[in-house]
DNA sequence: ATCAATTTGGAAATCATTTTCAATTTGAGG
DNA sequence: CCTCAAATTGAAAATGATTTCCAAATTGAT
């Protein structure tokens, strides 16, 4: 009787794509390999169907340091005690599942009157692979 | 002999126009500024000079959950003590000095190998003010 | 005052994302 | 398996931020 969302083929065939991707991806970088596997799908519904899937808390969207747009398939990462690290140099993202996240976050509540979202945390920075590389 | 930067009347505006945003600015809100007050500057040069602003440390440039491209005049904003609450039902940003987030850098770097750069942390969130209109 | 180097800004180009809308697909009920 | 209204799709156009291009204006050392 009520109809609020179809199954359909291009809604498979995203779901099962975005689910390939470690690191998270760009919309061109999808769009380029479901091109590649003669999968192609409008750029339009692309957008689409990843807005509904970040609605859904399927995926993660977050922007990089040159406010490129990223999307990440959400699975395990979003408990309380995840959050990521991402290094400028090599641009590779770790994830990290530590207590101190939490508290932080308690601490930010008590002394500083704010509840930060743990779910959403990406600190900037030098990764351990890089710093031999750096100057100081 | 050496020239490598003359000085400009459009220079002397900017620098000038940048320190009255206590919470950052976006590339319209200084522009439409400028505009009200009589002071019109082609938007190419405000993107350029504002980017060489950053190169030279002078401002700093950062995204919103929005994508939305932000500058923040940077003077005592460096410390590594420093940090932003970004509500993200206000949009507040909320300067926040406290040695937690140098507490976070020392543990992050001792257990996770891995340097964050505490002088650009954003965390999102919900302030005090909206608090009491989330319902949970 | 001269003049080469720098700076400026309007117009056009670029690029990601959104909107529009007509054509196609889906699936519940016959 | 038919029908048909609702949902979905995607090409084309629109939007909006940012960059590129380039000719004109400004700067400041000499």
């Amino acid at each position: 009787m009520s109809r609020e969302s179809y199954n359909t083929k291009t809604k498979e065939i995203i779901n099962e794509a975005i689910k390939n991707y470690q690191n998270g991806f760009t919309i061109k970088e999808l769009k380029d390999s479901l091109d590649n596997n003669n999968q192609k799908i409008g750029l339009t519904t692309i957008y689409r169907l990843l807005d509904k899937l970040e609605d859904e808390g399927i995926v993660k969207k977050y922007f990089d340091e040159n406010n490129i747009t990223h999307y990440k398939y959400v699975n395990d990462c979003t408990s309380e005690r995840h959050f990521y690290l991402k290094c400028v140099k090599c641009d590779k993202i770790i994830h990290v599942d530590c207590d101190c996240i939490n508290d932080l976050s308690n601490h930010i509540y008590k002394q500083h009157k704010f509840s930060i979202d743990t779910r959403n945390i990406i600190l900037s920075g030098i990764c351990n692979d890089c710093k031999s590389f750096i100057k100081i």
